[in-house]
DNA sequence: AACAAGTACCTTGCACGGCAAGGTACCATG
DNA sequence: CATGGTACCTTGCCGTGCAAGGTACTTGTT
C-alpha cells in the first residue's frame, strides 16, 4: 500500500520529464527507459505505450537508425509543440509542487 | 489532453496532503476538501472515497459532532499509524521531488 | 553449430484512484 | 414553501503505470 504511492506519483508527471529528457537530445525509448528506471522507478513496459501516445499527439517524431548492437533504434526528436508542451507542463509543475510545499508546511 | 496532468499528477499525493491537514487538528471532510479544492483544484467527489480507504487502512478515526449548521459533521483524527504513515510519505515525496528536478535540470 | 545473454522493440490485461454527475438530508432566510 | 448553503455519500467512467510475456538481432562462450 506505501509503495503505491511512488506509482501514483509518477501519474503524470513521466511525459513531462520524457520532454525534458528529449530536449537535451535526440533518444530511443530503450535508453530513456533506463535513465527513468533509475532516476524514479519507472518501469520499461511504461515507456512504450507513453512514447506512442506522445507521437500521436505530435510532441514527437521518430526516425530509425542502425546501432551496431541488436535490432534498429527508434529514435524520438521533440517537435515544437513538444517544446511547448514541455514547457508549460514544467510550469504546472512548479505551481502544483509549490502548493503541495505549502499545504506539507512544517511537516517536513 | 494538457489537462489531465494535473489530474495525474494529484495521485498518490492528496493522501498525504490530507494527513498533512489532519496533522494540524482534526477536521471533517467538507472542509477538507474546500481547502484543498482551492489549493490543488480536488473534486468534492474525490474525498469521501479516500476518507474512506484511509480509514480502513487505520491512518485516521472518526468522531461525529454536532454542527449547528447542516447535518453532523463527522470529524477525522490522525492516528498513531496515520502520522507514521505521513513522516514517511512526505520523505518518499522529497525524493521523488528531488529526482524530478534533477531530471529537468535547466528545462525550469 | 548451439546457446545464453544483452540490446531493443512491442502488446495484453490489470489495478488504482480522481472526477463528474447525481442523490439525500438538515438548517436558515426570504 | 422555496431557495441556497452545509454536509454527507455513491455510481460509472477514464487515464495511465505496471507486470508479464513475446519477437528479433548481435555478440561471446562452449
Amino acid at each position: 500500500m506505501t509503495e503505491s504511492l511512488q506509482i501514483q506519483l509518477k501519474k503524470g508527471v513521466l511525459e513531462m520529464c520524457v520532454l525534458a529528457l528529449l530536449s537535451k537530445g535526440d533518444n530511443y525509448a530503450y535508453d530513456i527507459a533506463s535513465r527513468m528506471a533509475e532516476a524514479v522507478g519507472m518501469g520499461e513496459g511504461t515507456i512504450y505505450p507513453l512514447m506512442r501516445r506522445m507521437q500521436n499527439d505530435g510532441l514527437v517524431s521518430t526516425y530509425l537508425q542502425e546501432s551496431g548492437s541488436g535490432p534498429p533504434r527508434k529514435y524520438y526528436k521533440l517537435t515544437k509543440s513538444g517544446a511547448n508542451a514541455l514547457k508549460s507542463q514544467v510550469s504546472e509543475w512548479i505551481v502544483f509542487e509549490t502548493a503541495v510545499r505549502k499545504i506539507l508546511g512544517d511537516a517536513t
